[in-house]
DNA sequence: ATGATAGTTCGGTATACACCGAACCATTGA
DNA sequence: TCAATGGTTCGGTGTATACCGAACTATCAT
């Protein structure tokens, strides 16, 4: 009865193509926006977030909310894994799905992209690991960072507009944004996008024309070594 | 897309409560008419069927025509994989399912019970090999027995009513019925009938009251080793 | 043949729910 | 403060489908 019960419910959460998309989707392990997932299943946000919310409530999804957006992902491996099974029995190959797929396999994207406004991917973690190493940045609280005296003058000598980013009140100074292709957290909040702007502004960094892709320049990866004695 | 819309389809087939409790009775790997099925999903026969044409459609059932009954089972171990994993999802254990661990754990009635109008369970497969090794039994097309001349000597001196089984021109003779709970053909049809008659008339096994459950008399065990040679 | 049982097909009803428009709340940046 | 953006809540509409009654086929027993 129960046991029964149970089985359907999860099924049919899963049976609906809109939450499946998103599943499908979440299947590459990363956090994405409800704006993300009501894209990727066609749908609009009033829907989306509907979808969302249910199959957070179920436990199926885990959320974050970051700043204005929420990231939603696979509550755990357990759901990943039921998924996968499903898709199996529709005798369809998992993992490398279409789509996430592509993310996955883009190596620039995985090396450097943006993240909102500050550098995500490879060269956002070898950043933070640089400052956090250094004693530049020390974590404070789950969802912040600290920047030491050493950090403010390591800032100064490179270039950061700190003054602008201590300018922006309304915003939080150093956030530590989970990133889901590294697993780990790099630096966002007001310094993280004054440290991007200074990529930027330097010419170590440059976007390129569509997506989220960053490309580092040669003057760049000197950079890195030379100011940040990371190789990348 | 189309990874998607089959991960939806199929989440979506065992996503239905009546079908849910289905797909959870055939857990205990055996194979259940669709009649016991309608029961257990609390519908009527009609939705039923169309339950389990669809699943069946889906290739998550196996369907076995028998008589004028139709066995479905699970049609793979895929398809236990995963519904077992959305069982555990859903936090409930998934193997020892109420009613099929019933089932299972009574060990009466795996030794022997009736199946339609026939012996089932240890001693009815104890009987067909003992038939089938002693070359009185042999295996025609792939669900029927042909009964050899010796077959015909042996029944007529433990005194099974050949003449009365032949009789009955409509029914099939010797058919091969799988067992589910031993996963082998045991004799059916009109001999499986009168062997099983010959049982309950010489006092060699008698039904109990409720359920299908056939106990094996004193007698009927020193038969067993007598005439079939079998020690069960 | 006749009646009984197992199963399916068909048609109509009723309920559940996915969807979107509109309004609303929260965070952010000027 | 205000405007912009991301997200959610609410209400009404429309479609999909689970369900059953009734009629039908196939198998089996007398």
């Amino acid at each position: 009865m129960t046991t029964v019960n149970a089985l359907s419910e999860v099924a049919a959460l899963m049976g609906d193509p809109a939450r499946a998309a998103m599943l499908s989707l979440l299947m590459d392990g990363r956090a994405h926006t409800a704006s993300d997932l009501a894209l990727a299943a066609g749908v609009t946000a009033q829907t989306a977030s509907g979808h969302l919310g249910r199959m957070a409530e179920a436990n199926l999804l885990a959320v974050r909310a970051q700043g204005r957006n929420r990231f939603y992902r696979l509550a755990s491996g357990d759901v990943a894994h039921a998924i996968e099974s499903l898709m199996a029995l529709a005798g369809t190959r998992a993992q490398p799905a279409s789509r996430s797929a592509a993310w996955r396999r883009d190596p620039d994207l995985r090396f450097c992209r943006t993240c909102y406004d500050h550098l995500a991917g490879q060269v956002g973690i070898a950043v933070t690991d640089s400052l956090t190493q250094h004693g530049h940045l020390e974590p404070k609280g789950s969802h912040d960072w600290k920047l030491t005296p050493s950090g403010e003058l390591f800032c100064m000598r490179v270039g950061v507009d700190l003054g602008g980013a201590r300018q922006a009140t309304t915003r939080h100074f150093a956030r530590q944004c989970l990133d889901w292709s590294e697993r780990r957290p790099h630096i966002s909040g007001a310094l993280g996008s004054a440290i991007a702007d200074t990529f930027f502004k330097k010419g170590w960094a440059e976007k390129l024309r569509r997506g989220r892709t960053v490309r580092l320049t040669d003057s760049g990866r000197r950079a890195m070594t030379r100011d940040f004695g990371a190789s990348v």
